[in-house]
RNA sequence: GGUCACGUGGCCGAGCGGCUAGGCUCUGGUCUGCAAAACCAGCUACAGCGGUUCGAAUCCGCUCGUGACCUCCA
């Protein structure tokens, strides 16, 4: 478990190596969706990255709860304490329940974190489950005079937490440049000042979602969920704390503060953030509504794409940059991961049928501290593929007989890229996922292919041109090979 | 307006002071009945202008451009 994982903390604004607080246990919490639509391309982006991270994290021996929750109540549509639950406004238009529509985007969420190959977390709160627990805190920070109450709602005094701790120490913010950048909405006179939020929300009569409090009949706060809950299933201190950049502020600086009023402490030791999926150089959000959902990715059914993509080739799309830098959508880049994903399997599926010589023309090992040195340094994913691609190039030409490698260095190469494709990169091959369990095919295809061979030896090239276009058609690719034949589907 | 990022070859995308990133595309070659795959070779790079340095894509300054956050967003 001895290990050189660095990972940049958004909190020091530099790498670090990771050292958990209670080894061998790691705890993670990661801001889940606000299950109020189809998830898109950006809602991949955590999911993926912080699978990596957790796969990871469990290959070297650490025993990690990782906790995402699912955001289905008290977050506002406007401004953050102003204005109508995204949950019950999307509830009414569609005629729904409130909890209908957590639960079928709930499920639509699950179902494309599952096809993207994402481990389901260990623990998966809802905020709706833990209002009890919410309110708790809401009392805590009362008590402990950081918040105040005004016309039945609860809010945090930033101003006063200030004086004591410092509030921005994440986002690089100060209070006084706050003072004056913070625009003034409508519904907030009952703020001391703009930049405090709510707590507590006091709810209007048509508001649908309500619980009832010492407070008022209402509903908690947005930012609250996260600390509550990271809380209850983490403990006050723990290890890591990921999202996306753009929850970086305001969310997790109000996670901060009120975890810290409310435990005296601050919780989180390792803050980390992934960048935007792009599209055009702007960021795909809901709010521009330039977002292409997963499901409309994974059939093609969307007037920007061209073609589907599948769950991997997004994956692998993603993983080929690193999750701190913005990622640009195009076709293009789509077509050149699903490419380069199939050239690393078709290379991993040559490495097992590799035979072993007296002398290896490779250092394996060489390759492996490469693989390593590449996620210990903050999850640099594109550097460990640029890797695993020049193995490539070596296995490939092992199999052309260019090049050799001994009995133990094979055994060796196979573990680095079943570990380092399948179990730390999350990847896997769908299309021997296809191949799998259709023995009938198998039977078949060997039936055809020696036919088509036989015609060859007789020179009869149009019908074994014949039989390979027709299987082309059918959308299985046929690739001749020194001794015979291989065969795949698209 | 404030705060902070970023601008790399046809496309995507690493690198963060000296050493080929990688993937995809393109061109030529080897192999093959042809094709595909594979292998070999090649092709256009570091926004601009200054500065520091023996040496800069990499550090500093300025200019131009783009974006993010400051309001819900992964």
């Amino acid at each position: 478990m001895e290990s050189k994982l660095n990972i940049y903390n958004t909190l020091k604004r530099k790498k670090e190596l990771f050292v958990p607080l209670n080894p061998p246990h790691v705890g993670m919490y990661v801001c889940g969706p606000t299950v109020y639509g189809e998830p898109h391309l950006g809602h991949a982006r955590p999911g993926v990255t912080y699978d990596v991270l957790f796969r990871y994290l469990k290959y070297l021996g650490y025993k990690v709860r990782y906790v995402r929750n699912i955001t289905d109540v008290g977050h506002l549509e406007n401004d953050a304490d102003v204005g109508e639950d995204k949950i019950a406004k999307k509830a009414r238009l569609e005629q729904l329940e409130p909890m209908e529509v957590v639960q079928f985007y709930t499920n639509s969420y699950h179902d494309k974190m599952r096809a993207l190959n994402t481990l389901p977390p260990s623990i998966e709160p809802q905020a709706s489950g833990h209002i009890i627990e919410q309110q708790a805190m809401v009392q805590q920070i009362l008590d402990n005079g950081y918040a105040y109450e005004k016309n039945g709602s609860v809010y945090f005094d930033v101003e006063k937490y200030n004086k004591k701790f410092k509030y921005g120490k994440l986002s690089g913010r100060v209070v006084e440049d706050l003072q004056s950048n913070t625009r003034v909405l409508e519904g907030q006179d009952e703020k001391k000042n703009p930049f405090d939020f709510a707590l507590w929300k006091k709810a209007e009569p048509e508001h649908i979602m309500r619980w009832p409090s010492d407070w008022s009949d209402g509903f908690p706060g947005w930012h609250l969920e996260c600390s509550v809950m990271s809380t209850k299933y983490l403990g006050k201190k723990f290890d890591i704390h990921g999202g996306g950049m753009d929850l970086l502020f305001p969310h997790h600086e109000c996670e901060i503060a009120q975890s810290t009023a409310a435990n005296g402490e601050e919780s989180v030791h390792y803050w980390m953030h992934n960048n935007m999926i792009t599209i055009d150089g702007q960021k795909m959000g809901k709010s521009l509504g330039n977002f292409i959902t997963l499901n409309e990715l994974f059939s093609g059914n969307h007037k920007l794409l061209k073609q589907a993509y599948s769950p991997m080739t997004i994956r692998f799309f993603m993983l080929q940059a690193h999750y701190r830098s913005t990622l640009d959508f195009s076709n293009e880049a789509l077509q050149a991961a699903e490419k380069g994903l199939s050239r690393l399997f078709a290379a991993w599926n040559t490495l097992n049928k590799l035979e072993a010589s007296d002398k290896s023309s490779f250092d394996v090992q060489a390759l492996k501290q490469k693989c390593f040195d590449a996620i210990d340094d903050d999850l640099n994913t594109p550097i460990l593929f640029a890797h695993l691609f020049d193995g490539v190039k070596f296995i490939n030409s092992v199999a052309a007989g260019t090049e050799s490698i001994t009995a133990a260095d094979l055994e060796e190469l196979k573990k680095l890229y079943h570990d380092f494709i399948f179990n730390i990169a999350g990847l896997k091959d769908e299309l021997e996922d296809v191949a799998d369990g259709e023995n009938k095919l198998d039977e078949v295809m060997d039936i055809l292919l020696n036919t088509r061979i036989e015609a060859k030896k007789n020179k009869d090239f149009a019908t074994s041109d014949k039989i390979r276009d027709l299987l082309k058609d059918a959308g299985i690719i046929i690739k001749d090979t020194k001794d015979g034949f291989e065969w795949q589907l698209k």
